[in-house]
RNA sequence: GAGCGCGUAGCUCAGCCGGUAGAGCAUCUGACUUUUAAUCAGAGGGUCCUGGGUUCGAGUCCCAGCGCGCUCACCA
């Protein structure tokens, strides 16, 4: 179409970056079957909610589907639908959800038949459904949502269905031998939908009529036998057969899952092509592991939601985690956030002076689907260069100033770069919003201050003292300058090894101020304390120093 | 049992299409001493798990092995 979009594919061809890879394969399709359009797939079970799985997942097919688009110019048209499993039968109460007895009494039918606990929308799986979407909504995802209800009622699996009934035998012979014994005497590919009490029944089926498009069965309980369409929804197919039978009545073209799916993938694609057709392009991620380096699962509830890392940074860094090495196991904890948020601010950065070549292969090109946002360079003194402020920088300012408030490490900021604002560095500014709450949650509690002795307690008054002296609103420098004269004469803090020091007036040595970060910070080293001071506050200080001294801290640290 | 991944400096790791082994932290030395975080200069430190193969050349590619981790084999 245009000359930078031809370019830009032919680098995109060049590169090896696992979306482009990964789209390639999708080339390969397209021109193998001359078809028009690519159909991206990413499947939930609506039991429960939205988990950080369900973002990667889908933040990664995004990436794909972008990469694809890329490669072929945009002249074959891609979809990405969202499709949610909720004609499944309900086989567990969620454990957090209210109206739990409610829930229980629909046990084991479809989640568009069981009631909404939260009393919100027609059922839990719509609700559920709801749930999904507004999530997906809320990152800009460009997506379609499809119920696994509404397309089964609406007839549109119902060819696919019919063809898997008469490929059932070939069908069982791909699933079997994947089962304990015990469970393939009595598996079978179709769930029928009990017509009196609305269960999805796994049970043996009697007898399969190609001819007539039905299944039949009979009630364990009261041996009563039914004869179930297989088509209008009246069936569920078990989840590999199901995922098979979507394949091939939607045409997807590209699907990925867990490492823990490859086995089902496996299966799902033999059965695909038993019902003569092609399963999709796709590959197998890595699982994310909790701290002790456990899978993540939704029912452990271990690991870490997407609500907590948004809690401590933004979505794109989140996205960046998911983009970075897909392939390998990777803990999902609270301590891998701030190293996920530099390395996206690092390529971020690095991106407006690279090549396209390099450009391609930069997660942030992925991120942002092609444009990244410029980077955040604060400048210091007649350093024209600049340099962005790490998210490591940032937890480290607000621990040695112990301060949840933005505002005093804007100070801080300011002094090093007296040109930088929140308005001029709105991003930086948010990461600082950020960095306060991951201060308070994770670095404060790990401070560690220890108790003054007698010549430190009496020094520290005197300090407060001096300070409820001094002129309101006072500088850094007459803080600085008081905290030399209040040390001064203490011998303890004198050292006449220091420069310009004389036996009348004494240099102050260092341990004067590790006395001061140790007891009221908790830091082994700080900020220069004047300025500490002068952004903290003179009253705020001396609070400061009256907690330690009452022992506040120590009561409050582990022990 | 099968599958996936990992093994590089004391630690955490980077190393792209094969071309003289890198970063951060830590350590050491020095600068600075009204100093102390975001400083500066420099240094030491590696059998790239092992053994083969391909190659003019392998941390990188191939094969085999060793070690470690995870996943699957009931349900989704």
């Amino acid at each position: 179409m245009n000359e930078i979009a031809s370019q830009l594919a032919a680098f995109a061809s060049q590169s090896n970056a696992w979306p482009f890879e990964e789209a390639k394969k999708l080339v390969a399709r397209v021109e193998r079957t001359g078809q028009k359009q690519v159909l991206f797939e990413t499947g939930y079970g609506p039991s429960g909610l939205p988990h950080i799985g369900t973002f990667g997942e889908v933040a990664r097919t995004t990436m794909v589907r972008h990469a694809f688009e890329t490669l072929t110019e945009g002249r074959i048209a891609t979809r990405l639908l969202a499709f949610s499993d909720d004609l499944d039968g309900l086989r567990k109460v969620p454990e957090n959800i209210p109206n739990k007895e409610l829930v229980g009494a629909h046990l084991g039918k479809p989640l568009t038949q069981v009631p909404d606990p939260f009393g919100e929308y027609p059922s839990f799986g719509e609700h559920n459904n709801a749930r999904l979407r507004a999530f997906l909504d809320a990152f800009g995802f460009d997506y379609e949502f499809a119920s696994a209800t509404q397309y089964y009622q609406s007839g549109r699996f119902d060819a696919t269905l019919l063809k898997m009934l008469a490929r059932y035998d070939a069908i069982q012979e791909i699933m079997l031998p994947s089962l304990r014994a015990e469970r393939a005497a009595s598996y079978a590919p179709f769930l029928p939908i009990h017509p009196r009490t609305g269960h999805v029944m796994q049970v043996p089926l009697d007898e399969i009529d190609v001819a007539r498009g039905l299944v039949a069965w009979r009630d364990a309980e009261t041996g009563e036998r039914f004869e179930t369409p297989v088509t209008g929804g009246h069936c569920k197919l078990q989840w590999k057969p199901d995922w098979a039978m979507r394949w091939c009545a939607l045409g997807v073209d590209y699907e990925m899952a867990g490492k823990d799916l490859i086995d089902s993938v496996k299966l799902s694609s033999e059965i695909a092509r038993a019902l003569d057709g092609a399963p999709p392009e796709g590959f197998n991620y890595e699982l994310f592991l909790d701290e002790n380096g456990q899978k993540i699962s939704k029912s452990k509830g271990n690991g870490l939601t997407i609500d907590e890392w948004l809690r401590y940074a933004s979505p794109e860094s989140l996205a960046f985690f998911m983009y970075w090495k897909p392939r390998e196991a990777k803990r999902l904890y609270f301590d891998v956030i701030p190293k996920a948020v530099d390395e996206y601010l690092a390529f971020l950065d690095a991106y407006p002076r690279q090549d396209w070549k390099l450009r391609l292969g930069n997660p942030a090109w992925h991120i942002h689907a092609g444009d990244p946002p410029p980077p955040e360079f604060i400048h210091h003194g007649a350093d024209a260069k600049g340099a962005a402020i790490s998210f490591g920088m940032l937890l480290n300012l607000a621990a040695v100033a112990n301060s949840e408030d933005p505002a005093v490490l804007w100070g801080f900021l300011r002094r090093y770069a007296p040109e930088a604002t929140p308005e001029k560095f709105p991003r930086l500014d948010r990461m600082i919003h950020y960095a306060v709450v991951y201060f308070r949650d994770f670095v404060r509690p790990k401070k560690v201050y220890r108790a003054a002795d007698e010549v430190e307690r009496e020094a520290l008054e005197q300090l407060s003292t001096a300070l409820a002296a001094l002129p309101p609103g006072p500088s850094a420098e007459d803080v600085q300058t008081l905290l030399y004269d209040v040390a001064r004469p203490i011998p303890r803090y004198q050292n006449f090894a220091a420069k310009g020091a004389t036996p009348e007036k004494p240099g102050v040595s260092n341990d004067w101020f590790a006395m001061l970060y140790q007891i009221l910070l908790g830091e082994a080293r700080g900020p220069r304390f004047g300025s500490f001071v002068a952004l903290y506050g003179v009253d705020n200080t001396r609070a400061l120093i009256a907690d330690a001294l009452a022992g506040k801290f120590l009561a409050a640290a582990p022990v």
